[in-house]
DNA sequence: ATTAATTTTGCAACACTGTTGCATAGTTGT
DNA sequence: ACAACTATGCAACAGTGTTGCAAAATTAAT
């Protein structure tokens, strides 16, 4: 696991810091997305806030995590897939927000589909967040 | 104007007064979707920034306007179609953000399309936000 | 038209989110 | 071990949104 971090890291021109590390393995650890708050509760004081948004800041950048567009309009973020990378970002999938217990996931294997847009609208990027029920709260 | 403006106030059971009326104009004015920042600066200091969040609020309760999620997590308010009303928003329709002119349009004639989750997943909602070149920015 | 009941507004104060500048501390390559 | 570089912590700040409360405006009743 560690070592798995340092490469991530390492892979990407970064040199290889603490801070980077924990929030790393917190994303690693979470099997949905993190807000920044989310960071800041599972790391206590430990460091300082603004290394959370400056790291967060340089993740996206790398193509490490991405963004996930929210209907609550509140930022959070995810693991790209293997295929992103610095300022080419891979995410045309689906988001997911359970109404029930808060989680938000990718569903890396649902594509957003294609919209017919009025004419003169050239499409460039496409974001679909779904919300209810996950497969866990559904029952 | 100022008829159809005040009717609509009526319509939902709101008190008739200045600041109401001087936000659901500016909404009947723009062509897109409005932010809390775009109502305060089309206003001066004609009313507080206070009055405007709850303004907004209570539009939004009554389904007067509904919001926008967008990319960028900044919010915006559009207004409804007339099938709206209190609690019950009719908003299935894409959201389009101009890259170049920042405009945010409401395409009511374009639907979500479905899509498929996995098994366990059930959906309530559905945002689709679509981004690039409007069409008067396209040529 | 006055009045009383109700609602809305402005103000102040506050919490939360996110950004920036700068000195200090930590990391990297030699 | 050292110098060059990069990241961090701290403080300060701007922006966004909420709440409580007294004053003002609106509404409904006389
Ligand atoms: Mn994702
Ligand atoms: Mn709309
Ligand atoms: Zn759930
Ligand atoms: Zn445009």
């Amino acid at each position: 696991m560690q070592e798995r971090i340092v490469d991530l890291l390492k892979k990407n021109h970064l040199s290889v810091t603490e801070s980077r590390k924990k929030i790393l393995h917190h994303f690693l650890d979470a099997n949905g997305a993190l807000a920044h708050a989310d960071i800041e509760s599972r790391s206590g004081t430990e460091f300082d806030r603004v290394t959370i948004y400056r790291t967060l800041q340089t993740f996206v950048e790398k193509g490490i995590i991405h963004t996930i567009p929210t209907a609550d309009n509140s930022v959070r973020y995810a693991l790209c897939k293997d295929e992103c990378s610095a300022g080419h970002h891979h995410d045309d999938h689906v988001h997911f927000m359970c109404d029930n217990c808060g989680t938000t996931y990718c569903l890396d294997h649902v594509t957003v589909p294609k919209v017919a847009l009025p004419d003169g609208f050239k499409a460039i990027q496409k974001d679909l967040v779904v919300s209810g029920l996950c497969n866990k709260c559904s029952q």
